[in-house]
DNA sequence: TCAATCCGTATC
DNA sequence: ATACGGATTGAC
């Protein structure tokens, strides 16, 4: 038994185990013996590969790539091969495998490579990543052979490593040559490998002369005669063409409203580049726009030559199309966030299509977001990216200032020919005079659009999402009631500190959620009336469960003696008025109009042409055949009420997407004051500028995509004990904790420039795994560049 | 001097 | 989590 372990490099045994009863040690396998496994567990400092030992009985099996049990701290976890080497580093005895759970090599080595640099962004931990990137297995649709058509045409593996892992650092990347076979070529290669930066950080990187090609090129070859989605953007054509001749464009997309559709032009996107000998990967908010796209993606390719993954297939089905992608049957993918993972191999383009609807952030450790992880993708296989919207996110113009990508956007006066009339109607707009439309509080303005439009068909009423916001409204006026007291002023305390650009920060008076004046770790909150800007907070009012006093929802104050300005009243009323009941009111303004709702509880994805007055919640708009004749946006101060970072990137986006579904030159009536520069944006369609200002808040706030951000929630003694326990990078400023709930929990946010997000990253992964290696009880939750900031 | 127990640490 | 090694303690 021990004459076999003499095999072994390294063996210091000083006592002879005795082997279990019944079992003889295993033989080791006649090459490679060593398996570096990415072990299924979760604690961070226990975030690296460990060796095992193939027995002979695995050694065919024991691939790089498929999943195994092993026995880890005496038990036994799942796991992935990551790759077989000769030798281990480990100075002690090598367990052996326990199991192959199959032989389906699931963990291809670009996505080990990317799980990892998205564990490395996110503070998380590869097993995290991974039980997001591989979805569950289910072994009657991996015993479904796959039918030989299919597997002729597409001789594609599990792609061995690419030269790119080696740049990012420890990344288990199976960089074995000898564990696969030949390869085929990798496109882009070559632009990954001296990239080390991350997409995001590209300005402070070196110059590594990101967009090479494309959009900057050539204009349109004067011959495609049929005129297609790309054919309204001058830059359109030439990206298609980069796509084709397997080039590296990076673009953010300035979707044009209208009948044209983006589905369309992402289809044709995808087509160019499996044209290119390159696959693809699609990435949007939700099934309806999964539905819309595998549609058009039918359309434009024919059947089978991608697949659509949403969660809701059921694990049988989701692991069956799955399993296709990884083992090169079909080359294109559409899909929600998951889909960012998927193992399409020799990756020519990721697309995400309105990066900044909040479900594009996954809601499980660690928080990753599907644009940085697409981006992430483009970055390290060389593949490009469409970053596409009808609004532009701050993120995405980031991506423009630090030249990693490039705008594509049609001429003024195309937007001009197809976007929709707006007409503004503020808070003091007049009532409609018919009774029903009074009752639902519709302003002339809009009880006539609607009118008009249903006499050539359907029209669209987008109100807010119910129970979404417990603001408050005078009950007298509807004047919305907002906060009356002295502004606050969150300011760095002294002895805590300020380095340069962040030294003043106004406007963060909104990361304060309770109103004591006391100081908090190394902020403090003070009262600065006589500062400039407004007089009051004039932060949105909620009620609290249980109080009948409102408190404002940006300085947490509360506000007792609250009477409304415009009419003196002091009784308040929720301003949210659910779908269902809008529609009702609706319904009654307008008799005789079939009334079809979609929201929560219920999404339709399309409508037909026919007169009908459609009630949705944003995002759950159905696309309408022909375009809607007319739109009515109830949500106006509901959106911009939020006591949210985003809240106007958020409504502007909002409306557009309702607002893109009508035909040209249809009227659309939005309920807000049109002094704001966010209406301005809708009524101009002129999201870009909207965007710009965006950005250069943000920068002048310290607030994300202009610097890294990562919070830290969890109870006030434990979050106050990690911040000193991290090794904050250069240049890193703790703002907070502040308490966040009644729970007494805390958030503490830490912010770095731009570049130093792995460092931010990495100490704070550090931290967590002394905490979790003590066993510290409460859990610290951390999360990079979350969306919800405040 | 030895065995039972506690504690900290690594987990291959 | 759990198993292990080393330190500690207590009794002979």
């Amino acid at each position: 038994m021990t004459d076999s372990n003499a095999l072994l490099p390294l063996d210091a045994v000083r006592r002879v185990e005795p082997s279990k009863p019944g079992k003889g040690a295993p033989v080791p396998a006649p090459s490679r013996p060593v398996a570096r496994v990415a072990v299924d567990n979760p604690l961070p400092h226990l975030d690296r590969p460990f060796d095992y030992l193939v027995p002979v009985t695995m050694h065919e099996t024991a691939e790089p790539g498929v999943r195994v049990r092993v026995r880890f701290a005496g038990q036994l976890v799942d796991g992935f091969v990551l790759e077989r080497v000769e030798e281990s580093d480990h100075t002690g005895k090598l367990t052996a495998l326990e199991r192959v759970v199959s032989g389906e090599r699931v963990l291809t080595g670009e996505i080990a490579g990317l799980a990892r640099a998205v564990a490395d962004r996110y503070a998380g931990t590869l097993a995290d990543v991974l039980r997001l990137a591989i979805p569950p297995r289910h072994a009657r649709a991996e015993a479904n052979p796959p039918r030989p058509a299919e597997t002729t045409a597409a001789p594609t593996e599990p792609v061995p490593s690419t030269p790119g892992d080696a740049a990012t650092g420890p990344v288990p990347g199976m960089s074995g040559d000898a564990a696969t076979g030949p390869v085929p070529g990798m496109p882009g290669d070559a632009a990954t490998g001296p990239v080390s930066g991350q997409p995001g950080d590209a300005a402070a990187d070196t110059p590594t002369s990101p967009v090479t090609d494309t959009t900057g090129g050539t204009p349109v070859p004067a011959d495609n005669a049929p005129a297609g989605p790309w054919d309204d953007y001058p830059m359109g054509p030439s990206f298609l063409d980069a796509l084709r001749n397997g080039r590296t464009p990076r673009a953010v997309w300035s979707a044009l409203p209208g009948a044209k559709g983006w589905a369309w032009a992402v289809a044709e996107a995808v087509r160019a580049t499996l044209d290119g000998g390159r696959g693809a990967v699609v990435v949007v908010p939700d099934g309806k726009d999964v539905a819309l796209a595998d549609a058009e993606l039918t359309r434009v390719l024919g059947d089978g030559r991608h697949v659509a993954l949403t969660a809701d297939l059921g694990p049988a089905e989701r692991y069956r199309r799955w399993l296709r992608v990884l083992r090169g049957q079909v080359r294109a993918v559409v899909g929600t966030r998951a889909a960012v993972f998927a193992p399409v191999a020799a990756l020519g383009l990721v697309a995400i299509w309105d990066d900044g609807d909040d479900l594009h952030a996954e809601r499980l450790a660690p928080y990753p977001h599907a644009r940085e992880v697409l981006a992430l993708r483009a970055h390290r296989t060389g593949a490009a990216m469409l970053i596409g919207g009808y609004t532009r996110t701050a993120e995405a113009t980031q991506l423009i200032a630090s030249r990693w990508a490039r705008p594509i956007v049609a001429a003024r006066t195309t937007i001009r020919s197809l976007a929709p009339r707006v007409h503004p109607a503020g808070e003091d707009a007049e009532l409609a005079k018919d009774q029903a439309a009074r009752q639902a509080r519709l302003p002339s303005l809009a009880w006539r659009a609607l009118r008009q439009g249903l006499e050539s068909g359907p029209v669209l009423v987008q109100v807010p999402r119910r129970g979404y916001l417990p603001a408050l409204a005078c009950q007298n006026c509807r004047a919305p009631a907002r906060c009356a007291l002295p502004p606050t002023r969150l300011s760095t305390a002294p002895g805590a500190e300020a380095s340069e650009p962040y030294a003043d920060i106004p406007g963060l008076a909104m990361a304060a959620t309770a109103g004591r004046g006391t100081k908090h770790g190394g902020l403090r909150l003070e009262s600065e009336p006589g500062s400039a800007g407004p007089s009051s907070c004039h932060g949105p009012l909620g009620l609290r469960g249980g109080h009948s006093a409102p408190y404002c929802r940006w300085c947490g104050r509360v506000d007792a003696g609250w009477r409304c300005p415009n009419c003196g009243g002091h009784r308040l009323r929720a301003v949210v008025v659910g779908a269902r009941r809008t529609a009702e009111e609706l319904g009654r303004a307008f008799p005789s109009v079939p009334v079809r709702t979609s929201g929560r509880d219920g999404v339709l994805a399309t409508v037909p042409a026919t007169r009908a007055l459609v009630v949705a919640t944003p995002g759950a708009e159905p696309v309408a055949e022909g375009g809607y004749a007319a739109a009515v946006l109830l949500d106006a101060w509901a959106l911009l009420g939020r006591p949210d970072l985003r809240a106007t990137e958020e409504a502007l986006r909002r409306w557009t997407n309702a607002a893109a579904l009508l035909r040209p030159g249809a009227e659309v009536v939005v309920l807000g004051d049109a002094a704001l520069p966010v209406v301005q944006a809708l009524l101009r369609w002129d999201p870009i500028t909207h965007a710009e200002r965006e950005l250069a808040e943000r920068a002048e706030l310290g607030f994300p995509p202009a610097v890294r951000m990562a919070t830290l929630t969890g109870s006030a003694a434990a979050v106050r004990q990690m911040l000193d326990e991290t090794r904050l990078p250069d240049g890193a400023q703790v703002l907070g904790p502040v308490p966040v709930d009644e729970a007494g929990r805390e958030r503490a946010m830490i912010r770095v420039p731009r570049g130093g997000g792995g460092a931010l990253a990495a100490a704070l992964k550090g931290a967590s795994g002394v905490r979790a290696a003590r066993k510290a009880p409460d859990v610290v939750r951390v999360s990079v560049d979350p969306l919800d900031l405040i």
